[in-house]
DNA sequence: GTAGGGTTAG
């Protein structure tokens, strides 16, 4: 009996949430269990989806006279409360590690290390790694490493990484994880480059990791870099990897690629589903993301709550109103998904944007969660772009007063009464913006060229290529002006002259990075630019005639989506 | 016969 219980309780870690619960019936049925099949059902539940029984188990172990826990029954019951995020049930079990004389055991230390870590508990989980020193091994340190990462603080691990007396590829991935989740995403780049020069072999971890960090950067060299390594390296691919390549290239402008990738698995995961329809929709292919969800319902399979933040941008891209209610409905109703802050961006956009502002207002006003600013900002872009002048007027105060520090939100509502003509509101708010806003983001945009990152800010000087910049920049105005362009200075609303107006849009960070672009490619390339921002109205319009007139596609990551310029023509078709 | 550290999407 107890070899089948112990077949049992070592039996695939929770693949459903039955396992655990057949094993432990079995279990109930000894009437004096063993250590050994005691911890391995401490294991089991630890693993499955309900940690609290392992605990419990434990307890009513830790109680029986005839056998009391041992050195592995403590590593196990750890991993249960770190699950949980157990601050009530860990350090009771670290006192009952103590009693009983198990300090120096590296396992359990390890685990008390990494219990505390997650648990946010950081000074705990260093005074445990800074107790018994002669116990530590490579993990201790790369236990106390993950904690300091975890907890942001990256200067510390650094640090930690430099004094450890030996580090393996999973040291160097947590540095690299750390780094990029705590958005340092050059550091872990860098920090990815220098483990290759040092000849060492990434894991699927790094991989995944750096992946990412190119795709939140939208660096495509870099990817490609990544991609390229992977298959040197003879890594197996996986389907998180799979869907970290896909996720890369769709981020990085490469739809078709992003598309081929996903086309070709032969398993996929939610994960992949989820970032396959979510880079359609940035494209603006809200069609094919649509019959791509479809596909995957009809396959039985259950959407999540990014899956719908997907389909409601793809409705939102392609202007389709009624899909988007519909597909609101179907999350919250049939799903009995809990709409997010993002659920409800996309649907206020979409509604806002058709021009049904009233029901977008009245969407907001009945949210089962606290609207944010940046909600209450997407509903007065809405009035701006509908005219609804006495509405965002009412939204644009509410906003000024929820975050005043904020200037997007007096440049909106200055806009709204640009729009309307009522120039003396305008220069009352700029004012106040003036005197009371300063939190500015910094608008920027870069471009990838022999392996660099050019990054330019609005009447950058810095690059060393600046007067040649500046030169291609007179070219590009001189060709523009022959084809009949005259810049639209209405998105400048300084109190200033009309000639420096149009030297203000001139200069945007995306009209130098397009200027350098087309200084070191050829006709017939791609020329691709990464923004913070969303490309104003001039830019975009300029974006589209340089398509045209330099025979080059040039194709823009903005703050919120992809805009493919291509022989004139945007596949946003101008609405963004 | 049982044990510890690193991973992805809005």
């Amino acid at each position: 009996m107890a070899h089948l219980l112990s077949a049992l309780a070592i039996s695939p870690p929770d693949s459903s949430p039955s396992t655990s619960q057949y094993s432990l019936s079995i279990f109930q049925r000894f009437e004096n269990p063993n250590i050994f099949a005691s911890n391995s059902m401490i294991r089991c539940l630890a693993k499955s989806q309900t940690p609290q029984n392992s605990f419990l188990l434990y307890k009513s172990m830790h109680q029986n006279v005839y056998c009391q826990p041992n050195n592995y029954t403590f590593p196990f019951v750890l991993q249960a409360c770190s699950k949980l995020l157990g601050t009530r049930e860990g350090p009771q079990i670290h006192n009952h590690v103590v009693k009983l004389g198990f300090t120096k055991d590296v396992y359990i230390k390890n685990s008390l290390i990494n219990f505390y870590s997650v648990c946010g508990q950081i000074q705990s989980s260093r005074q445990v790694f800074d107790e018994n020193p002669q116990c530590s091994d490579i993990v201790t340190w790369n236990a106390i490493l993950a904690s300091y990462a975890r907890d942001k603080q990256l200067d510390i691990a650094e640090q930690l990484f430099g004094e450890m007396p030996e580090k393996d590829v999973i040291s160097w991935s947590t540095l690299i994880v750390g780094y990029v989740q705590g958005g340092k995403l050059e550091k872990g780049l860098d920090c990815f480059r220098e483990m290759k020069v040092k000849g060492l072999i990434p894991n699927e971890a790094i991989f995944v990791t750096v992946l990412s960090a190119s795709a939140q950067m939208g660096l495509l060299e870099h990817g490609k870099l990544v991609h390229s390594t992977m298959k040197t390296s003879n890594c197996r691919m996986t389907v998180p990897l799979r869907t970290a390549l896909i996720d890369m290239y769709a981020k990085c402008g490469c739809i078709e690629m992003s598309r081929q990738l996903f086309d070709e698995m032969r398993q996929r995961d939610v994960w992949s589903w989820n970032v396959m329809i979510c880079g359609l929709a940035t494209h603006g292919l809200g069609k094919e993301a649509l019959e791509l969800f479809e596909r995957f319902t009809k396959e039985g399979r259950r959407p999540v709550n990014v899956t719908f933040v997907g389909v409601l941008n793809a409705c939102g891209r392609a202007g389709l109103v009624n899909e988007g209610r519909q597909y609101f409905k179907l999350m919250t109703e049939v799903y009995g998904i809990e709409p997010e802050m993002e659920h409800y961006g996309c649907i206020v956009d979409l509604l806002g944007r058709a021009g049904f502002v009233e029901e977008a207002l009245q969407l907001v006003e009945n949210m089962t969660i606290q609207p944010d600013p940046v909600l209450w900002g997407t509903l007065l872009g809405a009035c701006k772009v509908h005219g609804q002048v006495e509405l965002g007027e009412k939204l644009g105060r509410k906003l000024i007063e929820m975050d005043p520090k904020h200037d997007g939100h007096y440049v909106l509502l200055a806009n709204i009464y640009a729009k309307a003509r009522k120039w003396e509101d305008v220069v009352r708010v700029r004012r106040l913006m003036v005197d009371r806003g300063n939190n500015k983001i910094a608008g920027w945009s870069l471009i990838e060229a022999q392996g660099e990152v050019h990054r330019f800010i609005v009447g950058d000087r810095e690059h060393k290529h600046s007067l040649e910049i500046y030169k291609m920049l007179n070219v590009i105005d001189r060709r523009l002006a022959e084809a009949g362009y005259s810049p639209d200075v209405s998105p400048v609303l300084h109190d200033i002259g009309k000639e420096e107006k149009e030297n203000a849009i001139r200069v945007h960070s995306e009209r130098l990075a397009i200027a350098f672009g087309l200084l070191v490619t050829q006709v017939g390339d791609c020329i691709r630019i990464v923004k913070n921002l969303r490309v104003c109205e001039d830019c975009h319009l300029v974006c589209k005639m340089i398509s045209k007139i330099f025979e080059q596609e040039i194709i823009v990551r903005d703050g919120s989506r992809f805009h493919h310029f291509k022989v004139g023509n945007c596949s946003c078709h101008d609405y963004w």
